[in-house]
RNA sequence: GGAGAGGUGGCCGAGUGGUUGAAGGCGCACGCUUGGAAAGCGUGUAUACGGGAAACUGUAUCGCGGGUUCGAAUCCCGCUCUCUCCGCCA
């Protein structure tokens, strides 16, 4: 969320900001940004004459309380009529606030200057690229051809649908190797590792801007726990851990980290990727998360970006850096990078991981502040990265090493993991 | 699921209708004291929004939302969370 201030005496700059990103305020808002200006002029000249009545009140009462002390009489038909001017302008004051808080978060985040300005991802800035691409003297398949994926994609869809996936056996178990391989090296990194629900209300999908703009993205339960909601990342628990606090700055900066399983309706991309590990209702990530000062969240930014690459170089998997254009970045973020894999069977790179600063866009939402000695309580930048999904980094592998006979060499450090297990299939 | 108790500032804790944004304590900051430290003494110490160049000032906030009242931390209703006991359960 940005502050009403700042949107209100600087609308040009949201305007400048929602073209870049390609935006047409109409879809975010039934109201315009001139309608939300003259909405904040009305709402605080109310609440300047709501305040006067009030002070009036006020007074009234205690001069009361004074009389009543003395034994004197209370004159009370005028003040009557004061309380009931009070509560309809109250009302009124209250009905404003709601839009205008409404049309507040259903505003996007604001851009940071190195963003590539273009209306999709062809814009996007390929920054670096690590790693050799592997060479093949056959030609590579797919990962969901290779080991018993297809046969176990099968199992799953009946067992529940689509989109769906279930391992078994060595592939069960690369998956649990992968989960601690990540969470260890994470930990390594100086992240605390925390173990959320993965189901969330409202107000924590609000506090990391899932709601209200993408309620389509996520599964909701039924009444009557239809204020509950499948988690689509742990970033949600992970943000939300520090809601309506306030954090020592001295602390700063705080690093967590979660396993967790990940739900999305993926309700925009009917006939996308549907074979395989690449877009699946339920997943499985490791996710990274920093609450930081302010002035560090732009180096704070590289180096939440290295710790996922760390784990990328670790398991020998080459991909690119990729800094994502206005048209193509994230709702909540203000700058992003993407990591992208390589997939030798797609003969293509795809995206692994998403590293981004929100800034203060997600702490303003969850109200996540630090204490300063001399300029008050100011809200944290937040930071997010994967760190890294299960089932994506196992088709990077299944198809990165595999072999012509169908077997996959699984990168050293899975080794132990793997109880000394190096070959699949 | 049943019964009960509770939610007050950074923390602990008083307050059951009236100049209470809230006693007292802890913590913290500054000063005095000291060779130095501790103790002691003094002063200060919530947040948000609005107005003001500033000093300062208005409003709101005692879990959340409603209600009663001239006036609510205090009374009433709903919700929520925590704790205790019972039941059930991985």
């Amino acid at each position: 969320m940005l502050d009403a201030k700042f949107v209100r005496t600087q609308p040009d700059l949201i305007a400048a900001m929602l073209k870049k990103r390609h935006l047409d305020l109409k879809t975010l808002s039934h109201i315009s940004l001139a309608e939300f200006v003259t909405l904040e002029q009305k709402r605080l000249d109310l609440l300047h004459n709501l305040e006067t009545l009030k002070a009036k009140r006020n007074q009234a009462a205690k001069d009361n309380a004074r009389k009543k002390s003395q034994g004197k009489t209370i004159e009370i038909a005028a003040l009557k009529q004061l309380t009931t001017t009070i509560q309809e302008i109250e009302d009124n004051v209250n009905t404003l606030t709601k839009k205008s808080k409404d049309f507040l978060l259903s505003l996007p985040n604001l851009l940071d200057a190195a963003v590539p300005v273009g209306r999709d991802e062809t814009f996007n800035k390929i920054i670096r690229t690590e790693g050799p691409i592997p060479e093949f003297s056959f030609p590579p398949k797919p990962h969901f051809q290779l080991g018993s994926l297809t046969e176990e994609n099968k199992r799953a869809a009946s067992i529940t649908g689509a989109r769906f996936t279930l391992f078994k056996g060595v592939l069960a178990k690369l998956a649990r190797a992968l989960s601690q391989f990540f969470l260890d090296e994470n930990i390594k990194k100086g992240y605390t590792e925390l173990l959320p629900a993965t189901i969330a209300n409202e107000a924590s999908l609000t506090g990391t801007a899932q709601l209200p703009k993408f309620a389509n993205d996520v599964f909701r339960l039924s009444p009557p726990h239809e204020n509950f909601y499948l988690i689509s990342t742990s970033e949600i628990p992970l943000v939300n851990y520090h809601a309506n606090e306030i954090l020592n700055e001295d602390d700063l900066p705080l690093y967590y980290t979660a396993y967790t399983s990940c739900y999305r309706s993926e309700a925009g991309a009917a006939g996308k990727d549907t074979r395989g590990l690449i877009r699946l209702h339920e997943f499985h990530k490791t996710e990274l998360v920093q609450f930081v000062h302010p002035t560090a969240s732009q180096v704070q930014h590289e180096k939440l970006l290295s710790h996922s690459e760390h784990l990328l170089k670790k398991l020998n998997l080459p991909y690119r850096v990729v800094l994502l254009a206005s048209g193509d970045i994230g709702f909540a973020a203000s700058k992003c990078y993407d990591l992208e894999v390589w997939l030798p069977g797609q003969n293509t790179y795809r995206e692994i991981a998403s590293c981004s600063n929100c800034l203060d866009f997600q702490a303003r939402r969850a109200n996540i502040r630090y204490r300063t000695k001399k300029k008050g309580n100011l809200f944290v930048h937040t930071l997010n990265s994967s760190g890294l999904p299960i089932e994506r980094t196992m088709a990077a592998i299944l198809e990165n090493f595999q072999t012509e006979t169908g077997t996959v060499h699984l990168p050293a450090v899975l080794h132990s993991y793997m109880g000394g297990c190096k070959t699949l299939f």
